[in-house]
DNA sequence: CTGTTAGCGCCTTCAG
DNA sequence: CTGAAGGCGCTAACAG
């Protein structure tokens, strides 16, 4: 017989019962004796029953599916978190739908619209850049559907959030080049109206201030996160009239670009400059492998804030949740015992 | 009124009709006069009623649902792959649950099983490097759920799949050295049970053969996609008793790793050797950006490859069909004026 | 062209 | 502790 199409009709059947015992005993309700709950376990066992979560659903008015915005898949960050939002959800019983924003509000506004349609039973998101105006997401507070940011947040009452600690991180980075015997420090940073890049910049800020170096503003560079923007960075760095000695980049993309202009430039990384930039292990492996780098823990985020997101549609009640989440990022001075490891997430 | 509830029967009532019409309206059958479908169009659009998918499909017996398995996530190649499936999909109308087998053969089987309890419409695959037995596909074929390969394929018949045409690119990279004059070109391969470097490989050899070179096997090396194989290999080629004047190397991974160890070995990358590695545009940005690279065209391949299997789906009678699509992968020999490109995918 | 009826598979009152 | 009955929202016969 097709295992395909068992329904807890089939089984009632054939144990001349009636299907809502079946279903109760399925849903391990208390109100079914032990002894019949086994053979009906053990029938549908035998059988190759599948629940049909369709129905099960439709029932129930839940979908047990999570949404997820992200600005774009392929950057190395995200599909961690991806990784680690799908690992979680599967193991909680959710099915995820992702969407990208590809770094535009238009998008991530239809994002929405389409996880709406799908009726999912809460969100996850990164917003995009563009993103300075929340009303979109004002839908999903009227429809009572959670949702939780992770990484890139915004200040909106009573929502929760996942986050790498980005003050501690560009903090630790900056402390880390002062120790190391730098004086004038270049800050590459992202575009600060973004959390995140703020917290950086505070994080770099307080460190200077901590070791009695005055913050200059002549050496922060801000960046749209584009290749092109570390190049210039770096040209308009070694164009001061005095001289920088080390780099803390509060972003890759720039970090990277800015460490082939350094090289084109005839400066050796890291002895000539130091230089703290946030990366991935493979790319830090790549553009310079004894480079200190933050390792932002992607699958790390994911898991925990699906985790959140997922008590949340449970408590279903109190959905007033305010909690923040934070998740440290450690500083990584690479060295050889660490090659040839594959990537965990 | 909630937006959220509006069902058929909500507008059928207000229209004084019958639900089954204004059904039949909204699934746009000619069988209802222009004017009540606009009637019904326009009084769905006022109370904003969106369809209860959970409901139509369980009635018409399918998930509008795709499965996709691939080895990581977070491989930028299967990044790219997953934004083009996506994207496809959503236009089409269906959703997307992605599943990584993590290179584990057990995990790929067990994801099967995660599909068929969600009861896909059908599912994409690349296959994990430990995959060389094919039963847990039987599954799906039993239960008549079409699927498509994508990438890394195997020879099941009846079966189609979406390929990169890697013998050409093997071809293409190969000669582009001999054309760039060199002589002694060594092969970094992979697995070699996997198809694509199989052709990556017969490629590599067609074009020593057409130029008269020989082939000589201490210059293939095989690896694991390890970052340590990368530096093995440049290790026992600078072992050779004679000259290596260019590199093919057909997985990026130890591409990378490659790099850095010639450049550790004092080697300057390209002019005392020159190299031609698989890789994506921002990796090969990073290693070197005069590299000569062939990027693998993910989005487009996941593009493919759902077209193809939604057009299975829909077909639904002959699941005996064995298409396949080939993609080319372009030799990129890269310069400044691509410096500051985002990747669009 | 439209209405009536029935049922997809499941869960949950309400009775017993 | 278990059975009977009804309905989640939608669609597809079958009538008219």
């Amino acid at each position: 017989m097709d295992s395909d199409k068992i329904t807890i009709h089939d089984i009632a059947k054939l144990l001349n019962i009636d299907s809502s015992t079946v279903s109760r005993a399925l849903n391990n309700s208390p109100r079914v004796t032990e002894k019949t709950k086994n053979r009906i376990i053990a029938k549908a066992n035998e059988l190759g029953y599948q629940r049909n979560h369709l129905a099960s659903n439709l029932r129930l008015n839940k979908t047990n599916t999570l949404g997820v915005i992200v600005p774009r898949i392929s950057r190395h960050f995200f599909s961690s978190a991806i990784a680690g939002i799908e690992e979680t959800a599967y193991k909680l019983g959710f099915n995820v739908i992702i969407c990208q924003s590809l770094e535009l509000l238009e998008r991530e506004q239809s994002n929405i619209n389409t996880l709406l349609a799908n009726r999912v039973d809460g969100v996850l998101v990164s917003i995009s850049m563009e993103t300075e105006n929340y009303d979109h997401f004002e839908g999903l507070k009227q429809r009572k559907i959670p949702f939780v940011f992770f990484d890139r947040h915004c200040n909106i009452p009573e929502t929760s959030s996942v986050l790498i600690d980005d003050f501690k991180a560009g903090f630790d980075a900056t402390e880390h080049l002062i120790i190391k015997g730098c004086q004038s420090i270049a800050h590459f940073s992202g575009p600060l109206h973004l959390e995140i890049y703020k917290n950086r910049f505070e994080g770099y800020k307080a460190a200077l201030s901590k070791h009695n170096l005055d913050f200059n503003d002549a050496l922060l560079f801000s960046s749209r996160l584009m290749e092109q923007d570390g190049i210039d960075n770096v040209n308009k760095m070694l164009a001061l009239s005095f001289r920088v000695d080390g780099i803390f980049s509060a972003n890759d993309v720039a970090a990277i670009s800015a460490m082939q202009q350094l090289k084109r430039e005839g400066i050796t990384v890291p002895k000539d400059i130091a230089v703290v930039g946030f990366s991935n292990e493979t790319i830090s492996a790549i553009i310079e492998p004894s480079l200190t780098t933050i390792n932002q823990p992607g699958f790390d985020i994911g898991r925990s804030a699906t985790e959140l997101l997922v008590s949340q549609i449970k408590n279903g009640t109190k959905h007033t949740t305010n909690e923040h989440i934070i998740i440290h990022a450690n500083l990584i001075e690479r060295n050889s015992s660490q090659k040839g490891k594959q990537p965990k997430d």
